[in-house]
Formats: structure tokens, sequence, C-alpha cells
RNA sequence: GCCGGCGUAGCUCAGCUGGCAGAGCAGCGCAUUCGUAAUGCGCAGGUCAACGGUUCGACCCCGUUCGCCGGCUCCA
């Protein structure tokens, strides 16, 4: 048979040769790497017989389904671990995620993560062992007979999805351990030697929270140890630059206990970050033509009745009654906006007519999801509602698109764009017309298209009351983070009946969109907390400058230095506590204030200050003047757009 | 809300088989006036999350509630 590798060179080989043979062929470090084959587009086991003529392409851990066959084979290794130690445990699936792997399991007795040493040890010896893995296919029939032996409820009702696929059926075993899996599967159980188990959780079966919940055990599994530890250290990493740690190191924020769980309490150094976002936000927002309004924090219920949250969104509101009538918190600032746009006639010479408020929103959410500023039960919307006609919709959201990627760039946030398309074969579900979001979905694409970036559609994804663009930020450990969103709005128009009068003096539903870059701007600090690792820019730093007489004679000239920076506009303090100045560097260096002002005998009597800078360290003697620039420089707030 | 874990000083954590509550850091006082990441000595700090039960006796055992953590479902 003739086989075709990648760089598209031609080989012969005898039929029935495996991929790991002709992978031993090309190198023995390739075949040492091999994980699976891709044959003629399908992946295979390396041990698999191939026939036919064909394009194979060996693939490592470096191949993103080399990767996935090595940690779901993983995942059967220990969940022969578990069912051994644990005799009666049901399986329930076990599949690759983003960095590992999970098994699911119905455990009796279950001991929690103590039991991770003795399934650790169990895992070490079937590795050692090097099990092989053998792949079995088999009847429908077959397989419901083999899993209703062993007592496998979960499978036999995967299975019975299965069978209306009409795919066939595979199982892998190793050992005596047998699983449904459709593979495939790394050759034995000896190439898994660097997995680490990670935690333990309750997951509901099928995600369901109607179903059973069963025990979900995490690890993760590498190629080699080096991956692993260096996968284990960024996850150390990023548990040191969790922002409540951070948080509260810093003195930014206090949340949770007798404050009530998910709501935040800025701490001084805190409201000073979010002063200086906010204030940034608001000027960048008037410069790009939008008008701030503010709006209560609740409002009658009818008008919930009105925008729909009263049926759709009750779950999630606070009401509460106010003499004869009732009212809710806002969980949201539309309708505080749709009352301003709609309290006088509007013309089409007022469109577009941007309306934004850093607005207030009280949310319940569900007690087990609460997390930092992450997920809180009240947090500060950046919303922003444009209202404008059909033929402004693309050059807006472009105008949006380019304002969002502004406030990311200004944090060196990664991103990633996708467009929320309407599902075609369920379009009663969505208020408007289809047609009508036939023309918006072409609007929003083409406003991405015309900026050349980058997107995926997603059928499917879009919100009841229309298609959106959803922006992911990337933060420096590389991690994924809801960020801005901008939302088409073909209900909201309707139900208030938004209008405005054109220039052939007749009336037109206006176009509406919702906006918000930040999203939430607590969640947004807790972003910037752990993106920056608390070392927070100098514009954003709560204490920008600490001025450090060595003793107490230099205090004279401290204060002075003091004025002048205060009068610069410049957050400072002068720490002339008695303590040695090693103690007191250290402090501002663990506070992660930016720049530390040193002023000994050497500098006080010839107008030169010593400028530390923190996490690089001592920048010597300099002119006062020299020195102020810098600190104005590293401390000046981004340009407006 | 659900599964599992946790709750001891402002923070980080010890506390044996149920028998008077411990340390470091931070704080305060005194001394020290110091050259780029911790000066020394002293003092104070607690309803052991709360409530109930078992016990001669509970930080410890049991129950309930509250809060927090890892996840699930949900979500900005």
């Amino acid at each position: 048979m003739r086989i075709i590798f990648p760089d598209s060179s031609a080989k012969e080989y005898e039929a029935g040769t495996t991929g790991l043979e002709i992978a031993g062929d090309i190198s023995p470090g390739l075949a040492r790497n091999a994980l699976i084959v891709r044959f003629n587009g399908e992946l295979l086991d390396l041990k698999e017989p191939l026939y036919d003529d064909g394009s194979i392409e060996i693939l490592t851990f470096r191949d993103e389904e080399g990767k996935k066959a090595l940690r779901y084979s993983c995942s059967h290794v220990m969940a022969s671990a578990v069912q051994k130690l644990y005799p009666g445990t049901k399986l329930g699936i076990g599949p690759s995620i983003d960095d590992g792997f999970y098994y699911d399991f119905d455990i009796p007795d279950f001991t929690g993560i103590s039991a991770f040493e003795e399934i650790t040890a169990e895992m070490k010896r079937q590795v050692k062992e090097d099990i092989p893995f053998i792949r079995k296919e088999m009847s429908f029939e077959e397989a419901v007979a083999l899993f209703d032996g062993k007592g496998e409820k979960y499978k036999i009702e995967l299975l019975d999805e299965l069978r209306d696929t009409g795919e066939s059926i595979s199982v892998y075993s190793h050992g005596d351990f047998v699983d449904l899996c459709r593979g495939p599967h790394v050759p034995s159980t000896g190439y898994m030697k660097h997995f680490d188990l990670l935690s333990t959780a309750g997951a509901y079966w099928r995600g369901d929270e109607k179903n059973m919940m069963l025990t979900r055990i995490y690890a993760t599994v590498f190629d080699s140890s080096k991956n692993l530890k260096e996968h284990l250290s960024m996850l150390e990493e990023a548990k040191k630059r969790d922002h409540r740690k951070l948080g509260s190191e810093l003195g930014l924020f206090t949340i949770g206990n007798e404050g009530g769980p998910g709501l935040v309490y800025w701490l001084p150094a805190g409201t000073i970050v979010r002063e200086e976002l906010e204030n940034h936000w608001k000027k960048a927002h008037v410069k790009a033509g939008y008008q701030l309004v503010s709006t209560p924090h609740i409002a009658p219920v009818d008008l919930w009745k009105t925008s729909g949250h009263y049926d759709y969104y009750r779950d999630n509101m606070y009401f509460l009654k106010i003499d004869k009538g009732e009212y809710a918190l806002k969980p949201m600032n539309c309708p505080g906006h749709i009352i301003i746009y709609n309290h006088r006639k509007r013309s089409y010479r007022e469109l577009p007519m941007r309306l934004a408020e850093l607005g207030m929103v009280y949310r319940y959410e569900k007690s087990g999801v609460l997390h930092g500023l992450m997920r809180v039960r009240g947090f500060t919307v950046d919303d922003g509602h444009i209202f404008c006609t059909e033929d402004q919709i693309v050059e807006e959201i472009q105008q949006v698109v380019r304002f969002a990627l502004y406030f990311l760039k200004i944090h060196n946030f990664g991103y990633s764009i996708e467009l929320s398309l309407m599902d075609r074969e369920h379009t009663d579900k969505y208020a408007g017309e289809p047609e009508e979001w036939s023309k918006v979905e072409l609007a929003l694409a083409k406003a991405l298209d015309e900026m050349g970036e980058e997107y995926r559609s997603v059928p499917g994804e879009a919100v009841f009351y229309g298609p959106k663009i959803d922006i992911k930020m990337k933060d420096a450990l590389g991690r994924f983070w809801q960020g801005p969103t901008i939302q088409f709005d073909f209900n909201i128009p309707q139900r208030f009946n938004l209008t405005y009068i054109g220039n052939d003096g007749k009336e037109h539903r206006v176009f509406m969109v919702h906006r918000a870059l930040y999203g939430s701007l607590e969640r947004f600090i807790g972003n910037l907390i752990e993106h920056y690792s608390g070392n927070l820019p100098g514009w954003l730093a709560p204490h920008q400058v600490v001025i450090l007489p060595i003793t107490g004679s230099q205090l004279g000239k401290a204060e002075e230095l003091e004025s002048i920076l205060t009068d610069s506009d410049i957050r400072c303090r002068i720490d002339d506590r008695s303590e040695t100045v090693g103690y007191r560097i250290r402090e501002a260096e663990t506070g992660k204030v930016p720049f530390m002002l040193i002023i000994g005998e050497r500098e006080a009597g010839s107008g030169m200050v010593s400028l530390r800078i923190h996490g690089s360290g001592d920048k010597g003697s300099m002119k006062l003047d020299e020195a102020i620039e810098i600190v104005m420089a590293g401390c000046r707030r981004p340009e407006l757009p």
C-alpha cells in the first residue's frame, strides 16, 4: 500500500503495517512520542493495522487530538483505580477537557480528597505494569449485555442514545477494566507516567440539575514531567494572583460575612482604583459621543412588566413594597434608559443617540455561584444603549467594537470575537421577524468584516431578543474571560414602542443596541488584579509614591516633595515611622507601590532624590525634577481614543 | 440551589484520646535615626462562626443555621 506523509512524500508499505511501525520507520523518536494516528482523516489507534493506500499523520502530544487521546486514556486508568479501591462504583463519563480530564463516578462511601493518595498509587502501579489498551467493536446488544452485567446504569443510558445515532459501538479495556469509548487510545497504560489528581467536585449527571449528583475527580496528564510541572506551577501562579487574596492583602475590598454574601464593600484603596477606571471611562464615553445619564436603583414593577423582565427574569430580582405599590431593584439598566429616550418624541436628527451610565444593578444569584468580585449580587454595569436608524447600524457597531478594543488594549488583554446568531431551525424562540434578524446579522458580520477583525460565528447562541457580538479577553496567564458584549435588541423597542420621526415626517421604529465594555466593573477589576498580579499600572495604583526620609532630619525635604507631587495630582504619602529604611522599603514593595522616593543626607543638601521602582529596584540618586518626570510619566492616565 | 471540604486573634496557622486558648506577622508602647525587601525589648489582642444537644466538664463529639472554599447548574 502507498502511504503519503504530511510533507506529501510517499512510501510503499506492506498491507497490515501499523501506524506505530510506520512511525518507527520514520524515526525512533517519533515512534516514542507517537500517541495516535490520523489515517485518511480518521483517528486511529497506533496498533491498528492499515490496509489501504492513504495519507497518514502521526499525532503526538503536540497535536490537539493526541493530547486528548492521552487524557481520556488516562481517565480510564483513573476510573479503573477508583473502581478497584471502591467496589460498587458506577461509571459516569470521563472526557478530556482543556488542560486535563475528569471522570464522573457514583462512588459509595467516597472519602474525598484523602483518597487521592491511594488512587494515585494504584494508577502508578498500572502505569508501571504498562497494560495494553485493547479496542473491541461490538453490536449494540452485546454492549448493553456487557455493561448491564456490570450494573453500569449510566453507561446503559449513554448506549441508549448511541443506538439512535447508528454509530458503531466500541469499548476499550485494559486488564479487567472495560469502558465504553469511541477512542482512539494510546497503546498502553505506560504512556501516562506524568499525571496528577487535582480536585474533586460534585457534578450533575449529564449536566442537568434535576439529575443525581456524581463525584467528579479532576486530573491532568502530560507527555513529560517538565510539562506537567510547568502546568502545576501555572496553577500555583494563578492561585497567587487570586484577586480575592490580593484584594484583601492590598486592602481593596471586603465581601461576604456580615456585609452579606455577594455584596462588595470597597475600601479606600479599592475605591481609588474604581474611581480612576470610572473617570477614564466617562471621559472616553463623552469623547465618543455618548451622553451620560443616571437612573434610580429601584423602579415600579409595571416598568419591569413592560420590559419583560418581570416575566423572564423575576427569579433573579429583588422586590420591595413602597406605599401601595410594588417595586423592584433594577437587575438591568435598560428600562431606565428607555424612559429617558421615550420621555418625549425623538427626531431622526437626534440619532444615533448614545446613552451611557455606570449603573449599579442587583441580581439574585444562587449562593453557590458567588465568587469574589467575579460573581456577586450587586454590581456596576458600564452600560450603554444606542438608539439608531437601520442605516446607522453598521457604523455604530464598528464604533462600539473599536471602542471596546480600545479599553482592552490599554491593559494589553488579548481577545477573540464571537458573533452569536439565531438558531434558524427554531425561529419562533426569538423576538422580532426572521427577515429583520437576517438584516441585522448581516450588518453585524459586515461591520466586523470591514474592520478586518477575525471572528467566529456561532448559530444558536444568540439571546432571544437579538444577535450579539461577544469579545472574550485573554489575560496574562492565557485565560479567557467574558469581556465586552454588544447586543442587538428587537424586543424592547417593540415592547416600549420606541420610535423616532423620520425626515418623511412619519414614525419609525428605532433600532437599539445594548453594550457593556467592562461588563461589570467589579468583575473587570477582579480580572485586572489577576492580570497584573496586583501590580496595577501607575494610574490605577491606590498609592503611587511613598516618600522615605532616611532619618528625621530629611522630613522637611520630604514634605516639600510631597506637596509638589500632590499639586501634580500624584497620590503620595510620607512614611517617616521610626523603622529602618529596609523595613519601610519592604513594606512599600509588598504593598506594590510603584514608586519610592528616598531622601537621605546625601540627597537632601543637593536637590537630589533616590528613586526606586517597584519590582525593578534601586535606580540611584538623580535630580528632583528628573525623578518627578519619571513618576509623572509612570502615573499618566491612558490617552483617550 | 446541589455534591464535597473548611470556619481558632486583623492576617497566616498550631492546639494530642474531651480537662485553664498558643505562635509568627500586623497593632500599640518604649528604645533606636538607620542608605534600598523584616532593629530590639515590652504590652495588648479570643463568646474557638452562631445556636442547640450529649457530658461532671466541649475549640474538640452530635444536630441546626450562617459564612467561605473547590466544582456542578446558572451568569456580567
